[in-house]
DNA sequence: CAATGGATGATAATGATTATCATTCCCATA
DNA sequence: TATGGGAATGATAATCATTATCATCCATTG
């Protein structure tokens, strides 16, 4: 926990490991949405050991660390994604056809002044406690759209 | 494909079948997100004979035509909703504790303002062709929060 | 050192969806 | 009205992502 550089975050921590710290690693060299498979990949040209199961186990674990966000954009694998503090706050652009996804953080400022409404509006009228939101465009993107 | 009463909508139709119309008529009956076993259940019990794939097939075709919408909420099935051009532009609220989803309305039009201007940004910015967009809240409905 | 409990790897199991394929149905045309 | 071909269907196998199981490993504690 301590002297990992990460104490600060963490509640309910398991065990620090080298898988871990592994998988970690990869979002931090390949910065974008990963799948298990991607970090699988990845991961067993240097550690070779590693199995598939840790991964997804360890996705998860890091996800509920708060380190990492998990997407399902339609169909397929799911997503994670480095939750970097320092980025600003974002969403999706999601190719239907390649399944590419690109960040966007435009207007965020209004998104945020509307999500804040809508939350307390509909927090109120369904008695639902809301802990997060997910904005997503779907289309072609430029290589797609080219036939 | 005339004598349906759906005729205008559609381009490239297939053949108008009883499978077709079934497993409309079951959104028609229980409007609201139901999931392809759902659909397949409800049906069984008036037509016995239709399989599982038909209805995967079917809820597919009708999508494609226009009439169903698809959504991909978080893990497990897809669930299908009836597009129905009198309701008003909607989301979502999904509780990530039992997975209900609640329609909601609150804020089109400052929403859909806020839709148009980032579309437009984004299309120019990333060469992107939007098609379409979706935006829901993640929680705890009323039922799931109280433990 | 022995006990404990979490973490791991191999692999089986699951669940949703899609693919395959033989059969049936529909409809335009002869 | 008969018929030929393409679309639709049902049964079922296959696929794909993910989860469950379980024996083993390993670090920590006493
Ligand atoms: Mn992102
Ligand atoms: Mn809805
Ligand atoms: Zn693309
Ligand atoms: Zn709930």
């Amino acid at each position: 926990m301590r002297g990992h550089g990460h104490g600060r975050r963490f509640r309910k921590m398991g065990k620090w490991t080298v898988s871990r710290q592994a998988i970690l690693d990869v979002f931090a060299k390949k910065s974008g949405h990963l799948t298990a498979d991607d970090v699988y990949m990845c991961i067993r040209k240097n550690s070779p050991g590693m199995g598939i199961a840790t991964v997804y186990r360890n996705l998860e674990f890091l996800r509920e660390q708060g380190l990492l966000s998990k997407y399902n954009f339609g169909e397929g694998s799911a997503h994670y994604e480095l939750n970097d503090d320092e980025r600003e706050h974002h969403h999706h652009l999601i190719c239907k056809s390649c399944g590419k996804v690109i960040d966007y953080s435009e207007f965020v400022d209004r998104e945020l002044k509307l999500i804040k409404d809508t939350e307390k509006e509909l927090s109120k009228k369904h008695k639902f406690d809301i802990e997060s939101h997910e904005l997503c465009f779907y289309g072609k993107c430029s290589s797609c759209a080219g036939r």
